[in-house]
DNA sequence: TAGATCATGTAATTTGTTACATGATTCG
DNA sequence: CGAATCATGTAACAAATTACATGATCTA
């Protein structure tokens, strides 16, 4: 059993939970009403990825029954989840990651404020940084290239720059606000 | 058969080889080696879905036995395949593209270039604009909430509207250059 | 009290991923 | 001449979408 390895789906699913314990019904209403909306709020892709993750162990699954309503499977983060959560918030932004899965980098950034030390997030975005500034060099190279080619295929390109570009602003703001903040939840103020 | 609509892939293999008949293996190469990276260049998705798209009667399908080399099946846009691909062309942004196929609008931008007139790609970017410029503004009224959250999570929206000014600054170039330039390749200057 | 919407799912189908298979050609 | 890579796929499997199903509770 085991997959190797979770989709973005299951990571947002035990990311969120780890926050706060809820239902498949409660992930459906973030999905549907918060700005993670690029993920599916589909019932048949949220309960099936609930269920996965239970029968994995990452998540707890129990029955709410108070009182009269249809009883409720309430998840939360199991202990296994927990490392499997934090795992995954350690890893680091690829350009495969960049390009293939847009998103998942800053989904990530968001689920580890309570879970990594401020130096351990401060890593990530440098990295982050890295990984963007690389993608836009590759990018910039096409940029010849696509002189030879239409009007439309230049200006997809120079979109594709600009929006790298933006990221790159942003991840040097966030630096300065992580930085400004004091030590980080975890980051235990250095003792005394 | 014939399912009602396409999905993006398969849209921008109709798009690819209206430009220029190829095989299953160059459409691998330019999701490999060029920025419409983000699709998928496994063979296991691309090989299926032209077949798909040839039984649809969308692509033609020809198999090449030039001298030794093992044959190749090559593909080219037939004449219902062009008129799906001018009408997904013509389709609007949506709220819903942009926040589920990101990529999708920009892709469509990229190869309507030689399909439609100059007029039309100025209203479609008239209408991405707008989508953009809305889906901001949501953005924007989640930033009060998202104060009352954590900082990574107040983080992460900035982001999100970051990235979709980026957006919109783009979209005025974009509509600058295509204007700059003269009547469109399908413009069709005016007579005489 | 009828209709919406809350809350919970299941099922059929389609799509995409990963891994494998195969033979030709080019490169060191 | 052996290894890489070009070029073509197939097969098994997992995951997501769409549509359906069901009952409770609020609301006009």
């Amino acid at each position: 059993m085991a997959r190797e390895s979770l989709t973005t789906l299951e990571h947002a699913l035990l990311g969120l939970l780890g926050m706060s314990p809820g239902s498949g019904y409660d992930i459906h209403k973030v999905f549907e009403r918060t700005p993670l909306a690029h993920f599916s709020s589909s019932p048949g892709a949220i309960y099936p990825a609930l269920k996965r993750l239970a029968r994995a162990g990452l998540l707890d699954e129990e029955m709410d029954r108070r009182a009269e309503a249809r009883p409720r499977r309430v998840y939360s983060l199991a202990e296994e989840g927990e490392g499997r959560l934090e795992e995954w918030l350690r890893e680091q932004v690829t350009r495969e990651e960049l390009v293939r899965k847009p998103g998942a980098s800053l989904l990530r950034f968001s689920l580890m404020e309570s879970r990594l030390s401020k130096a351990e997030v401060v890593t990530y975005l440098r990295g982050f940084r890295e990984a963007v500034a690389a993608y836009v060099a590759e990018l910039e190279t096409y940029r010849e290239m696509a002189k030879g080619g239409g009007l439309h295929a230049l200006l997809a390109l120079e979109n594709g720059i600009a929006e790298y570009e933006c990221e790159l602003e942003w991840i040097d703001r966030a630096m300065a606000a992580v930085d400004a903040r004091g030590a980080g939840h975890r980051g235990r103020r250095k003792r005394r």
